[in-house]
Parts: C-alpha cells; sequence; structure tokens
DNA sequence: TTTATTAATCGTATATTTACGATGAACTAT
DNA sequence: ATAGTTCATCGTAAATATACGATTAATAAA
C-alpha cells in the first residue's frame, strides 16, 4: 500500500485491541476458543475431527490464536493439547468490559 | 479458495461475534468509536482533521463501522454526524462480555 | 447560475487472509 | 530399522482488506 500521508501512531491498547479482535474475526477461531473453554476437547487432534476442514488449516488457525496469546499449547507426544490461556483470557475480558462499556455508549444528542 | 471439504456451518452468534470483532480488528476503527463514544466528535468532517488518513479511507473505515451496527450516521447537509448506535453497542457490550466470561475460561487441568 | 463544501464512491495497487494439498519433523510402536 | 501417528510448515491460488487519488453527488452560499 502507498502511504503518502504521515503514518498513523496507535496507542499500545488499540493495537492491543485490535489484535485480539483480529484473532476472534473469523468464526471459527470462535468456535475453536468455545469448544477449549467448554472443555470439551482441550485434546487437540479432536478439532480436526469435530471441525470439518483440513488439518492443515486448523493447525493456521491455531497458530493465529497462539500468536494473538488467547490459548497456548502444551507438547504432549505426538499429540499437542490446546488451552484458553487463563491470564490473558481475563485480560481481554476487561479490555473489552472497558471498551464496550455502556457510560462511554454515545453522550451525544443524535436522535 | 478452494472448497472442496463441506463447507462450515456456524451459529448466527458465532457469525455476530466474528463480524463485530472483524470491525474492531483495525486500531483506526478503534480509534474512531474511542473519539465517537467520548463524543470529542460526534460531528464528523473531524475525524478527517484528527486522523492523518486520506478522507477516503476514513469514510472507508466508517462504512464499516456502519455495516457492522456499532455506528449509525445522521445526514444533515452537507454534513453527515456519527454516533454510536446505542442498542447495538450494548449488544456488543453483553456479547463480548458472555463470551470472555471468567468462568468460561479453562476448566481444564494444563500446568 | 456558479462556486464551495462535505462526504461517498470508483478505480487501482499492494498486502494480508484463508483455504487447500503435500511435505517434513518429532515421537511411538512394532 | 520400519512404519504409523500427530501436528507444523511450505507452496500456492483466490478472496478480501487497506490505502490512495480522482471523481461524483448533494447541498449551501455567492
Amino acid at each position: 500500500m502507498k502511504r503518502t500521508l504521515s503514518v498513523v501512531e496507535y496507542s499500545g491498547d488499540e493495537e492491543c485491541m485490535a489484535s485480539i479482535a483480529k484473532a476472534i474475526s473469523h468464526p471459527v477461531r470462535i468456535r475453536i476458543l468455545k469448544l477449549l473453554a467448554s472443555q470439551q476437547c482441550c485434546f487437540t487432534g479432536e478439532l480436526t475431527e469435530i471441525i470439518p476442514m483440513a488439518q492443515s488449516t486448523i493447525s493456521q488457525h491455531l497458530k493465529a490464536l497462539l500468536d494473538s496469546g488467547l490459548i497456548q499449547g502444551e507438547i504432549n507426544p505426538p499429540k499437542v493439547r490446546y488451552c484458553i490461556h487463563r491470564e490473558n483470557w481475563l485480560k481481554a475480558y476487561s479490555m473489552f468490559g472497558g471498551f464496550f462499556n455502556a457510560d462511554l455508549a454515545c453522550r451525544c444528542d443524535c436522535r
């Protein structure tokens, strides 16, 4: 992309919110998170049985979730066990909670 | 994209979460929402003064936010006034709140 | 009527995302 | 050693996202 205007600088919070939002911006990643969170399959390979997608695609989505910090993986040869990353999950909870807090929601008088 | 496997079906909730997450998956859209929510510039043109990006790009991001339902626009010629969409904002609040609810966060015993 | 202002939309270039199959690495079991 | 299992990574094709400048549409002001 051309960027002839000055590059916009964002705050750490803005970058962080955006990157977590991006991690959950695909329905299959939401499903994976729900499955992990509800403990239906902390053990991994099950995901590829439950979700009708190529194994490589699931793996790619898991990597995206790992990179976001929302999950963690534990190698348990030859399997890998994925879990919600509790600490970051709670951070996300408060971050989104703060962002969508009702008090912030438009104090203006449009309609 | 090739899709030789069966197409994955998602729930309405999954689709909805994902589409709102996608709307806030770019830091400039988060900034716009914060500006609107904090009432610093409900009146629009100010955004293009505050944010160093081409007017067409800002407009494009506003459209994305409109499509997500998180904001609404009121034509007030020759200007347009944007606002948080209160009702959908509250929906998003409870949706994300429910999703990231601490109780769901990994009941498994990894580490 | 002409000109100015505001904001959307068009056209376009580039980057990123998403999906797949194929392959490779790490480890188990035979 | 050989074969099997599990999962990540590579290569690639197609779709989508992101940025820009140019243009257009709608309205107000002159």
